[in-house]
DNA sequence: AATATTGGATACCTCTACTATCTATGTTAG
DNA sequence: CTAACATAGATAGTAGAGGTATCCAATATT
């Protein structure tokens, strides 16, 4: 298919599928002639790929390039895929000097028994987030945080349970992709909604 | 205190506590002349607060005024301000009009018996993210996110927990936005680390 | 009195994510 | 076979977000 085929199915506009062409997001078509190139259905499925991570998600393009590259790289270890790949993606701020928290967030995973990268991203996200909480007067240690850790144990244990029995090793790191950061939004809407309900719930008993 | 104390004790520039003033994010001091106003705790308080939404969160201005605005309005019923304040944030994109898998929200909710607002962005996220991941070829039903949704349950007792025992109304609502709304990266954080554990933990056994 | 600071207003800047235009080449309908 | 239209690639332009810089008149400090 030309590009205005791939544009028209995949509702992304002809000059935004060259700036992706352009940012690297999108591998380019099969060159046919000087000015005609061919994509496949591989390339639309990169392209609504890429427009759940900046649209649903939020990611920028830079960040999403580079999820993007680390599944490339990782595809056939789903593993990897998941501790480096996807630790790529800033949760919150840039990662900033501060990591007065790092003590708890050791202290957490040691009691946890947890096989966690020392260098993994997620514990400056959380080192930092605990660094602001402090700041505004909420201070968490690690032991508040546990029942938390306990429960996302167990929510990671199903995150896993959806990659089993996929084959494909293309197939698997595309959905422990999915399933990891797309599924964020949806777990915070689900914690949202039990949220109001918990709280009905202990007003009007 | 006036301009300059405030800016060196928060580490915000001058010109970006202005700019936060012309944006109605943070209220104006007390006039004492012409050219002179004067700040006090609350407004450090507050400035530190926007910055925690802004930066760790990574909130717009735009939807920090609201979630202040919010808790100005609902200081005092905390389940207000969970259930409508807080549902203003975006987590997801835009609102568009395609609620396709609102049908699978509704189902999950009433397996639940779920006591939330039939408008609630949450519920409009939610179906954004099953729309977007079954366009992908992943399509989840209500009874996959089931066993997710247990997991929500148990993190807004959590949650909620944190909140009692504050008199304080004013310090109940701030405390119920910080938790709710910062608490986030740090729950994103967690997962990761748990599915790195869990990845590893299964890849070696 | 001299110097510095402040509030308020306005203009400007940088970055991101596109969008538009141009040119040289290809394709296709009549 | 030719006129109308599509295409790749390059370059320039745009809108919005989130500040930043400068100016001014009034006020505070020394």
């Amino acid at each position: 298919m030309r590009i205005s085929e791939l544009s028209s199915r995949s509702g992304v506009s002809v000059t935004t599928i060259k700036y992706y062409l352009r940012e690297g997001l999108l591998p380019p078509g099969r060159q046919t002639a000087a000015t005609q190139a061919e994509y496949d259905d591989q390339h639309l499925r990169r392209l609504r790929l890429i427009r759940a991570l900046t649209g649903v998600r939020g990611l920028s393009v830079s960040t999403t390039r580079e999820v993007l590259d680390a599944l490339a790289e990782y595809t056939g270890d789903t593993h990897r895929l998941l501790g480096l790949a996807l630790g790529s993606i800033r949760v919150g701020e840039v990662p900033s000097g501060d990591a007065s928290q790092a003590a708890e967030v050791q202290a957490l995973v040691e009691e946890l028994h947890w096989d966690v990268h020392a260098s993994a991203p997620a514990r400056t996200t959380l080192a930092e987030t605990l660094a602001s909480l402090r700041a505004l007067g909420v201070p968490l240690d690690w032991r508040t945080l546990l029942p938390y850790a306990r429960l996302a144990e167990r929510t990671a244990a199903l995150d896993l349970d959806q990659l089993e029995g996929l084959d494909d090793p293309l197939e698997a790191a595309e959905r422990a992709l999915l399933l990891t950061v797309l599924l964020e939004p949806a777990l915070m809407a689900l914690r949202r909604m039990a949220q109001e309900n918990e709280s009905a719930r202990r007003h009007t008993s």
